[in-house]
DNA sequence: TAAAAATACTCCATAGGTATTTTAT
DNA sequence: ATAAAATACCTATGGAGTATTTTTA
């Protein structure tokens, strides 16, 4: 089970037909034929009911179809998430470190990070804890 | 994107690498590798950060991960409630029909559904519409 | 130097297409 | 007679494999 296919079925059970839904998807009808087959061989359940002059989803179809539209659209708000975040990553990190903290693993990590995201601004707080602790807490 | 490579992405984050996941689900490094290369080409965004000794995820990995699991667990619940129904289908229909409805298209759609689903059961009153509301409404 | 990711190819499964047949109105 | 689905067969994209190289802890 594959969302494409998924999006097969949600478009013949709007469309009403293989050959209306192969149209708005441009893809060829025995195409969708054989796909929205292996998707009812798949669950084990017909899906449509059909005529030559249409198709018209069974009742396990209609539950397939509730579901179907929930998996996709939770696809698709996902990508809408990343494609509206672009392709840059910007942000301030601060990062508070006592005379333990190993400064050259720090710096490395820093570089890794920068190298990946070159939106990315670093403040580094150096000092004993206590005082470390407390500017990180006023920002 | 499809919920294979979803699947294949989530399993990288939870083992912390290709190699491990790759074991999992019994696929190889390789093919693992280029699909999540493929996956952070197509929402743009770097998903994980490389180090030779293992794989973290992003911001962008984490936000990701949170939809995956979410999509997933959709589609699984989805294949086991049709699992779960097995291959037939069963139930009573009640058909209320006064003098004017058609008797040969009701019986051939009759024929048409019970030869896709054998466990259908009809039952059929026929008189005045009156009469035959007042049956369907006692069920 | 060892363990993991990335590359470079090769192969093949299957998604997709073209042509045709079947079916029911 | 027509409009749609199904079938048969072919093509080709890309998913997956094998072998190898690169990288860094």
């Amino acid at each position: 089970m594959e969302l494409r296919v998924l999006n097969y079925f949600l478009t013949v059970a709007r469309e009403g037909g293989l050959t209306g839904a192969s149209e708005v998807l441009h893809v060829t009808q025995p195409t969708m034929s054989r796909q929205i087959q292996e998707l009812e061989e798949e669950l084990g359940q017909k899906l449509f009911i059909r005529t030559t002059r249409s198709m018209v989803l069974t009742p396990e179809g209609m539950l397939l179809r509730k579901r179907a539209e929930e998996i996709l659209e939770m696809a698709e708000r996902t990508k809408s998430e990343f494609s509206a975040m672009g392709s840059t990553v910007a942000g301030d990190v601060l990062i508070g470190s006592g005379e333990t903290f190993a400064l050259k693993q720090l710096t490395d990590l820093m570089a890794q990070i920068r190298e990946e995201y070159p939106g990315i601004h670093f403040q580094i707080y150096s000092g004993n804890a206590e005082e470390v602790a407390e500017r990180l807490e006023k920002v």
